[in-house]
RNA sequence: GGGCCCGUAGCUCAGAUUGGAAGAGCGUCGGUCUCGCACACCGAAGGCCGCGGGUUCAAAUCCCGCCGGGUCCA
């Protein structure tokens, strides 16, 4: 960012802040002596209300409104501002599948971006509220152990739009802060003295503006944020057109608050950590938990150098060891942490969220790994985190009926990936044993090498290291250069360039044509533009612009041939012909007519593509999400989020099933709406396909079956089809699966060609099909015994040839030379005669066998190699001779060459080259 | 989306840098021992070195592509 949070700063003074009620009830505006900052009460402080300003929370183990639990938190909250003329809308998924740009919803503003803020689509309600579940992994590391720390929150965002283009009128900063006030004195009932505000400077996204912190008892409770300003590319600022206030009160944290628990965690979890702390048999003394927890909002990794650091400060505050304050604080806060990591298992897995090891889902495995990992270092084993996960369910769908949904995946879930932990850990641990047994220095690169790609850490190699009672000591800049090193990795990718051709601005949106009649094929339309003599802009077209998965569409206009179609810009489609253009001038009526085949087999493909996404669903479950697609003419493909592959009894179902839908023939109804209201009717299922920009958008509707916003074309009836085959099922990633079918026509040709192959293969064993693989089988038995069977023989051929030549030598320097070019076998025949020859420790057998070309080996016995005899330099320099080339060691050599014809000449001279190659 | 690692006997893995005879341990089967079992000892069987190309006289080994699995990160 151009703008340093400083000098933001400096863009606003007293007059920005002071808003009504504070002039109301008589708050001043003072500097906090601690922090700096300035900030606004009715008391005689000069602190200002900040934990760390403070030393700590004041508020626990005091309630004041009656301690409310997590769910009657929401509804509180919610009631409260429904009462004061908002309107409580329903909660976005955690999985931000309307964004492209993020994997989760990390904040309940991210439900209007960018749509409603950037003034596409009005916002659902003004103002509103929305209880907005929420997951972030950037502290995962303090959860359990901070004591506020969650890895999934729910934020209850507080929105207020402001727009005169869009006749937006909301509250502003004065009613804001007013309803903040009555919340915190009439619903949390804190006494306006309680209650100080702090100015700060909020940025983020381009956005920037005031905000302001409301404290009391030692807690921040909500942060009041006003995105006013937007910075613009050369540094400098301007008003945003859209204001919004955007307050994110910590639902957990207010309930927390209400009821005054050692930790954000008790207050949230509720039943669930009960269960857990019983399945454990875990308690602490309360009023050491009660003691620990008052200091305990000192520790924060982000404002803190150094946990174990601060830990160790609170350890002295509270007069034990910063060991004897771990040994009793850690297995509660391995609790704490895999009842967050579970609660978020649990809302990501009901949003259809997978752990793997690519995307968002790579953070879910992280988390799950922490808390299996969290579970064996304090041998909890009498608790089943799929218990944990169905209590968290059963408390949460009181607010959030929608968790139900992760039933019916979340216990394969938790199966795979804990076998897929184990295992993966069994696989390091014996690799690093086998390491440290061979007693093999473990080096920096070796340590990386480990973690990166067999996903051991350096701690478990000192534990192993410990166990075999080998020395290892982690390097201390370990995870440093491993920092470094992705730095380095980290290149920042060029900009897609914008294919921007000059005048299109001007033009007017293309009119679809292929919508209100997809079986259409011929059409006249007016040129609007003609570029490089090759791409024709028309003011109305049939051809399908490539997009959406579906590739584009081909024909004529006139007589000239379109070879592409695309969308751009502001929803004009550009057509790419071949041939000579130049008889056209802007203004001309053409012809256009699209290829109908061509079209129809398209059409068929998507409409497929949408039932065997439902045939998905059903066979593998309502964790299947797609995730990628491509409809082609001859095949089509469509990848699907799911934890494990898909056997070919599930592809074999799901073929069955998309086939039924097709026989059904039900009727596939297509209809533009409103965003919200499709997102209200049905849900945000819809949006299979990712990002769909627009006010308006189309719904695809597979009656009784499948319901998209879409952009394809489709045809009336699944009937249509015709027959749905599926090629199959692969892995592409961890979580995601490819499932790859073809439809119609090329369906048909499909099982004709793996019939012909089948008949093919059976006629070359000539038996019946029904015989064929029995007969493949036999046969490749019969072909490993008879391999086995030449093996031995040639053992004896190549004894009884040995056998022959032993006699055959010629005797230089007390060494007997054996040297016979042999014909029609192999070096592996070679090497079995020399063998036996070399039993004669005197011997050296140079043999060679010709057949297309010459293959030598040169075998020396253990008196030879004495007398430095060299069996690779003889074998090459004859090789060389042979014009190839060989080599070898001292008892062994091959090579070969092409000159067949002069090996017995070659192999007359031996003897002189023994000599030489001494 | 990017990077890295691994596919060799039923299982767990060596061999790969430096191309030159496919190995070990466990398991299986057989034998010795025993009334029998286990142990111990002796022996044997068991390999399209993931698949397909390329380089080379020669590839498990080097190069490219594919398939299958694993792992770290944005």
């Amino acid at each position: 960012m151009a703008i340093s949070k400083n000098e933001l700063k400096k863009l606003f003074n007293r007059d920005s802040y002071e808003v009504t009620i504070f002039k109301e009830n008589g708050y001043e505006r003072r500097k906090c002596k601690v922090c700096g900052d300035y900030f606004w009460t009715i008391e005689e402080t000069d602190i200002c209300g900040d934990t760390k300003c403070v030393g700590g929370y004041k508020f626990i183990g005091q309630t004041l409104n009656g301690e409310w639990d997590f769910n009657e938190a929401i509804n509180r909250w919610c009631g409260f501002f429904e009462r004061h003329g908002h309107t409580r809308i329903v909660e976005y998924p955690v999985v931000s599948r309307w964004r492209s740009d993020m994997y989760f919803t990390i904040a309940s503003i991210a439900d209007f971006q960018p749509w409603v803020l950037n003034g596409t689509i009005p916002p659902p309600a003004n103002p509103l509220v929305v209880p907005q579940p929420c997951i972030r992994f950037n502290d995962t590391d303090n959860i359990g152990r901070s004591g506020r720390h969650l890895s999934c929150f729910t934020m209850g965002g507080q929105h207020s739009f402001n727009s005169e283009k869009q006749n937006l009128k909301g509250y502003w900063m004065d009613g804001c802060m007013e309803l903040n006030f009555k919340f915190l004195t009439e619903e949390l009932r804190l006494k306006p003295k309680e209650i100080s505000y702090r100015e700060d400077i909020w940025a983020g996204g381009g956005n920037f503006g005031p905000c302001i912190e409301a404290f009391a008892r030692g807690l921040e409770i909500v942060n009041n944020v006003f995105m006013q300003y937007v910075i613009l590319p050369d540094g400098s600022y301007e008003e945003m057109e859209m204001q919004v206030i955007d307050v994110g009160w910590g639902l957990e944290r207010v309930a927390w608050f209400s009821q005054g628990t050692p930790t954000v965690y008790e207050a949230t979890f509720g039943p669930v950590l009960d269960y857990m702390k019983k399945q454990t048999a875990l308690s602490v003394d309360p009023a050491f938990l009660k003691e620990y927890s008052l200091v305990a909002g000192l520790l924060n990794v982000d404002e803190v150098e150094d946990i174990e650091e601060a830990r160790k400060n609170v350890a002295n505050m509270l007069n034990i060891s910063a060991e004897d304050l771990s040994k009793t604080l850690g297995p509660l806060e391995a609790l704490y942490a895999i009842a967050d990591h579970m609660r978020t298992l649990v809302f990501a897995t009901a949003d259809g969220a997978i752990p793997s090891n690519i995307g968002g889902g790579y953070n879910l495995r992280v988390i799950f790994r922490r808390a299996l990992g969290l579970k064996d270092l304090y041998n909890l084993e009498n608790l089943d985190l799929l218990e944990v996960c169905y209590r968290h369910i059963d408390y949460l769908r009181r607010t959030y009926p929608r968790v139900e949904k992760a039933k019916g995946a979340i216990d394969d879930i938790i199966e795979v990936e804990t076998n897929r932990y184990y295992d993966t850990l069994k696989r390091g641990k014996r690799y690093v044993k086998s390491l440290l047994e061979k007693k093999e220095r473990i080096d920096t690169e070796t340590l990386i090498e480990l973690y990166e790609s067999r996903g051991v850490p350096p701690e478990m190699i000192k534990e192993i290291a410990d166990e075999l009672g080998c020395t290892f000591k982690v390097p201390g800049d370990f995870y440093v250069i491993l920092d470094e090193k992705r730095q380095q990795a980290t290149r920042i990718e060029p900009e897609p360039v914008e294919v921007l051709i000059e005048g299109i601005e001007a033009l007017p949106p293309t009119q679809l044509l292929y919508y209100s009649d997809p079986y259409a094929t011929t059409f006249e339309a007016k040129l609007l533009k003609i570029i490089d003599d090759r791409i024709l802009i028309l003011g109305k077209t049939l051809f399908y612009p490539t997009g959406g998965g579906q590739i584009h569409d081909e024909g004529k206009i006139d007589d000239l041939k379109v070879i592409k179609v695309d969308m751009i810009g502001n929803n004009i489609i550009i057509h790419e012909v071949e041939g000579d253009t130049s008889y056209l001038k802007p203004g001309d009526i053409v012809r256009g007519e699209i290829d109908q085949d061509r079209r129809l087999a398209l059409m068929r493909h998507h409409t497929a593509t949408h039932i065997v996404n439902a045939a998905a669903r059903m066979v593998l479950g309502n964790h299947v999400w797609q995730s990628g697609a491509e409809k082609r003419v001859g095949q089509s493909r469509l990848d699907i989020s799911h934890f494990k592959s898909v056997s070919k009894d599930e592809l074999n179902e799901i073929e069955k099933i998309t086939n039924q839908i097709v026989m059904k023939n039900l009727p596939v109804h297509t209809e533009w709406m409103e965003r919200s209201g499709a997102e209200k009717k049905y849900g945000f299922s819809i949006y299979q396909g990712g990002v769909v920009p627009g006010k308006e958008i189309r719904i695809v509707d597979v009656e009784e079956t499948d319901v998209e916003a879409c952009g394809g074309t489709h045809l009336r009836f699944t009937g249509e089809c015709g027959p749905i085959k599926m090629l199959s099922a692969k892995r592409i990633q961890d979580g995601v699966v490819r499932l790859e079918y073809t439809v119609g026509e090329p369906a048909v040709k499909f099982i004709q060609n793996q019939e012909a192959l089948l008949d093919e293969t059976a006629k070359i064993f000539n038996v019946g099909i029904s015989e064929t693989s029995k007969t493949v089988k036999r046969f490749f038995e019969e072909w490993k015994q008879q391999r086995k069977e030449i093996e031995h023989l040639k053992t004896e051929i190549a004894m009884v040839i040995a056998d022959s030549l032993k006699s055959e030598f010629t005797e230089v320097n007390n060494l007997k030379v054996i040297s016979k070019v042999l014909r029609n076998r192999e070096s592996e025949d070679l090497i079995k005669i020399g063998n036996i020859l070399c039993e004669d420790p005197k011997t050296v057998a140079v043999l060679c066998t010709t057949n297309e070309s010459a293959e030598v080996v040169v075998m020396t016995g253990s008196d030879a190699q004495k007398e430095g005899v060299h069996a690779g330099k003889i074998a090459k320099n004859i090789s060389k001779q042979l014009g190839g080339d060989g080599g070898g060691k001292p008892d062994l050599g091959q090579g070969g060459g092409p000159n067949v014809d002069i090996a017995e000449n070659v192999l007359e001279n031996v003897i002189d080259l023994i000599k030489v190659t001494k």
